[in-house]
DNA sequence: GACAGCTCTCGTACAGTGTGCGAATGGATT
DNA sequence: AATCCATTCGCACACTGTACGAGAGCTGTC
């Protein structure tokens, strides 16, 4: 009657321990290397093996199946991000901090936005980041649910607009286009929308990167202002 | 010197014209409909092919690729989501429209959502919604880049809201789960984090359908309200 | 020393994937 | 009747995740 499990490694009891010579941390690294390199399609578990000067299927010692090694790769992402304790600076500024964090994170690990949209966040370093999130919250003077509610917003916010720039950046080879060529283009799919086209007459596709720095600012204000206003009192 | 050229359908000229027998438009609907039963995994080019009485190398002729299959299926996506024209009802009214609209489409085909992090929304479908977004918020009084910033955002917190909830929502086989042992599980995972453990002790968990209604509701209200309170005057 | 029982490695094999290639079909035009 | 061209598709290739079971090396007990 229990049905298909819901599986995920972190709400398993852990292996007992690692042993000298191969162990889950070690493969993690490598993967995570091989991830950065070469993208999510680049990780093969026969190229992990060879990295790790082992056979293919030695992995599945440590790991019960692929995804299950993603589930820990995904954590060390987590791990990665910084947030300062909510007490010391208070909410507003630990929220931008952990705001701008989460988005360098992701751009440096593209692969993990994907993942994003494949597995809850339920490692230990996920679950320390959502600790320290609702305790900024509750500083900030939230209560009940709303605690909740206002954490999922924010990060929900940093994702949105963190991994549809992942998928630009991927989806024109990172900068192997010319911008000219690509205005023209873009201009010519929208052609029908008058709105859309006066906005290609701004300049503003100059320089992408910051562009998306100011429209991610713009935005992350926006939001922390609407939850300043949510509070009690 | 060009390199690697972004190659999206829609930034193409399209095939001149569609034959009798076989068209696009089948293959996109019949491709949908695996999707929606089997998921972005249970899609492949023979099962396709098979739901076609056709061959599985027969759809390329039709299609460069299997991502450029997903493109048009992706937009296909953005075509079912509805938004009123901004004029008719107001801005606030258009944003809350068009917002649960996205997110009952996502659910809707929860394999959508792994697209939203592949690649850019370039069709025909989605420019009209962002055609309309665009004139939403200028009705709202925003001008020049602050239009797009704002239509970010919005989606921003709609994608980011929408997506990890299809990823919980696979992760347990939909529906096939105990409530109380998935709180158990869960509980033991947070087992450290004194907040988070105050957080599962709310009722919270019984219904999460309407749980994360609520939640959206909540993120939306800040998200307008945050973005009303960055108006000019 | 001999045997048993672990932990750990890995070669092989299987069913599946996307898709390049080139041969075949069939209808329309010359 | 011959030519052309749109369209179909079988085959083959390289690649995927991983089940299985045979082995290797170590440890502890008689």
């Amino acid at each position: 009657m229990t049905g298909k499990q819901f599986a995920s490694v972190w709400l398993r009891e852990p292996r007992k321990a690692a042993s000298p010579g191969r162990s889950r941390d070690e493969i993690v690294r490598a993967a995570i290397e091989i991830l950065d390199a070469e993208g999510l399609d680049g990780l093969s578990m026969r190229k992990l093996g060879a990295k790790l000067s082992a056979g293919a299927t030695s992995i599945y010692w440590y790991v019960a199946h692929k995804d299950e090694l993603l589930e820990l790769v995904y954590d060390q992402v987590w791990g990665e991000m910084s947030m300062p304790e909510p007490e010391d600076v208070g909410w507003r500024d630990a929220a931008s901090v952990l705001a701008y964090s989460m988005r360098s994170v992701i751009l440096r690990h593209p692969w993990s936005a994907d993942l994003l949209g494949r597995m809850p966040a339920l490692g230990p370093n996920a679950i320390q980041v959502a600790d320290r999130m609702r305790r900024m919250f509750k500083l900030a003077g939230f209560a009940g649910m709303d605690v909740d509610y206002a954490g999922s917003t924010l990060t929900a916010y940093i994702y949105g607009m963190t991994i549809p720039e992942v998928a630009w950046n991927s989806a024109m080879g990172e900068h192997e286009y010319d911008p000219a060529e690509m205005k023209e283009m873009v201009t010519r799919a929208v052609r029908d929308y008058p709105d859309m086209l006066e906005r290609m007459d701004m300049t503003a596709y100059d320089d992408p990167q910051t562009l998306r720095q100011v429209a991610f600012d713009f935005g992350l204000m926006s939001v922390l202002d609407g939850l300043e206003r949510r509070l009690p009192t």
